[in-house]
DNA sequence: AAAAAAT
């Protein structure tokens, strides 16, 4: 009894890692004598999905490696520490422990075996040939197309009329892997670049499984951390659902407060985190009919402090068939640690590499000496390339105020954005910024994930970022959807000790680096930021 | 450590 337990295990992990690419040719033995039933009982399964197809079958095809060779070669190769991540993942999904029993002794016929074994490889080829990673198992192919969506699965004609509309032509590589597992009810975690798509890779498949609008209720959830993301979500996903009558809810201050949502019927909630919480609290919203939950910026969203907030949220969607998907452009380990207490049976997908910055930003350091040298530098720098618009990071919501004070004497138009705005003066931050009314954006971090300004080609970092996943989200404000864009990141004596995590992530990312940077010692990010002085150059009163 | 997230 122990002993079949075991090797139902065995051939569980082995299903794992086949269905990524990397081991799909690095060849792994198995034994089909001693886990057929098991296979047999698998490909049955498989069968009845047309187009899921089994990889335990492939295994057995591509075998040139020895069976304890491959558990060496996953320690050399480089995609690897995914897999064994990926593998981690299933060890504690509760549904890939459970391994399909023996007993069942059919046997499969040759002929399907073959096409299976072919789609897989040419899945892994494509998925290769775009930088995707996934581990998972069973994981479904690749979309190729857009026109994927009505042939493999049925998608109405006004969300591919949308999408010719709105100029989605090709999908993304996110869109291409993470719309397929999401259509096939698997649970998901995505990490894709900034600017690559992720919204509609969770908006399309969310709108196809709603299908039509109902009066049940709030059947689908879009968390995103902050307000602008939310109602920029918000649009897009009105933008995409054109054409289809469904009620699609921005949760407002004013919606939270007042709002009846057993009165008001709606199919999709978009929302941030407390307002959510409050509704749920005061009985006005009931998410126990839940079919599709996102959380967008996910690692943000698991941050403490909004972590207790999603937790809660988390519960009230109590269907047991829900299904969750994180997507986000940084996924750091604790976030995947939660995730898998989270999800069952989850499908992750890897665009490029985990954490990295888009490609497409031409980066670059700039020494300014102290803090007076920074306010120099900006100025010198919009004479030397004016650029707009830019958008430029500060590290706190008094030194947007006075950043702007600064800059609003030189003839420029300037605003920021930062929490201690009104609703009202942040939208119309946002709006005349993307109206191109105004030309330089002061921002604290509220703005630095999942917006998209279309036009914006350079941030500026005025203060160093905090952390690396900061960084990678402000940058990602430019060079959006291939286009190119530039980041340029000011430091000064005191930001010198964190410079080498920087500098790290710019050859990440393709960008020279001076060998000096490569040769500063690593040290991790602080707690204790250094104190800045004040930005003002007018005399103190 | 700051920012954001409710009123």
């Amino acid at each position: 009894m122990g002993a079949k337990k075991k090797q139902g295990r065995q051939a569980c992990c082995l299903q794992t890692m086949a269905n990524d690419s990397s081991f799909l040719f690095s060849g792994i033995r198995f034994d089909r004598k001693r886990f057929g039933g098991d296979i047999a009982k698998f490909e049955k399964k498989e069968s009845d999905h047309a187009l899921n197809v089994s990889s335990l079958i492939e295994v057995e095809e591509v075998e040139p490696v020895g069976g304890k060779a491959s558990a060496k070669k996953r320690k050399r190769k480089g995609t690897v520490s995914e897999t064994v991540d990926g593998f981690n993942v299933f060890k504690k999904s509760k549904s890939a422990e459970r391994p399909p029993k023996d007993g069942d002794k059919s046997v499969i016929e040759p002929v399907l075996k073959k096409e299976q074994n072919r789609q897989l490889e040419r899945d892994a080829l494509f998925r290769k040939k775009h930088n995707i990673h996934v581990s998972g198992y069973n994981v479904p192919s690749p979309l190729q197309n857009f026109n994927e969506l009505s042939s493999r699965y049925k998608c109405e004609k006004y969300l591919l009329r949308n999408l010719v509309e709105l100029g989605f032509r090709e999908p993304t590589p996110i869109q291409r892997q993470a719309i397929p597992v999401l259509l096939h009810d698997r649970e998901c975690f995505a990490c894709a670049p900034t600017g690559s798509g992720k919204t509609l890779a969770f908006v399309c498949p969310m709108l196809m499984k709603l299908k039509d609008p109902s009066k049940n209720g709030v059947r689908a959830v879009v968390l995103c951390p902050t307000r602008e993301l939310s109602s920029q979500t918000y649009r897009e996903c009105k933008k995409m659902a054109k054409g289809k009558k469904f009620r699609i809810k921005l949760m407002t201050k004013e919606l939270s407060r007042t709002g009846d949502f057993s009165k008001f019927p709606c199919d999709i909630l978009i929302s941030t985190p407390l307002r959510l919480r409050l509704a749920i609290k005061r009985k006005k919203v009931d998410l126990s009919r839940v079919e599709y939950l996102v959380l967008d910026e996910s690692d943000k969203l698991f941050e403490l402090g909004l972590f207790k907030q999603i937790d809660s949220i988390i519960k009230a969607c109590s269907n047991p068939s829900i299904i969750r998907s994180l997507f986000s452009a940084t996924l750091p380990d604790f976030v995947e640690d939660r995730a898998r207490e989270l999800m069952h049976d989850a499908v992750r997908v890897i665009v490029g590499r985990k954490n990295m910055a888009s490609e497409t930003i031409k980066q670059k350091l700039v020494f300014t000496g102290s803090e007076e040298g920074k306010l120099i530098a900006i100025r010198q720098s919009f004479a030397e390339s004016w650029n707009p618009p830019v958008l430029v990071f500060v590290q706190s919501k008094e030194r947007a105020k006075e950043l702007h004070g600064e800059l609003a004497y030189d003839n420029i138009r300037v605003d920021a954005i930062h929490s201690d705005l009104s609703q009202k003066e942040r939208e119309d931050a946002v709006d005349n910024f993307r109206a191109g009314k105004t030309w330089v954006l002061i921002a604290t971090d509220v703005v630095a994930r999942g917006m998209d300004f279309k036009g914006v080609k350079c941030v500026i970092n005025y203060d160093f970022p905090d952390s690396a996943s900061a960084y990678i989200h402000r940058i990602g404000r430019s060079g959006r959807a291939g286009r190119a864009g530039e980041a340029i990141t000011f430091y000064s004596e005191d930001d010198i000790p964190f410079l080498r995590n920087i500098a790290n992530l710019m050859a990440a990312s393709g960008c020279e680096v001076p060998s000096w940077l490569m040769e500063l010692p690593k040290k991790k990010w602080k707690k204790h930021r250094p104190k800045r002085d004040s930005i003002s150059t007018k005399p103190k009163e």
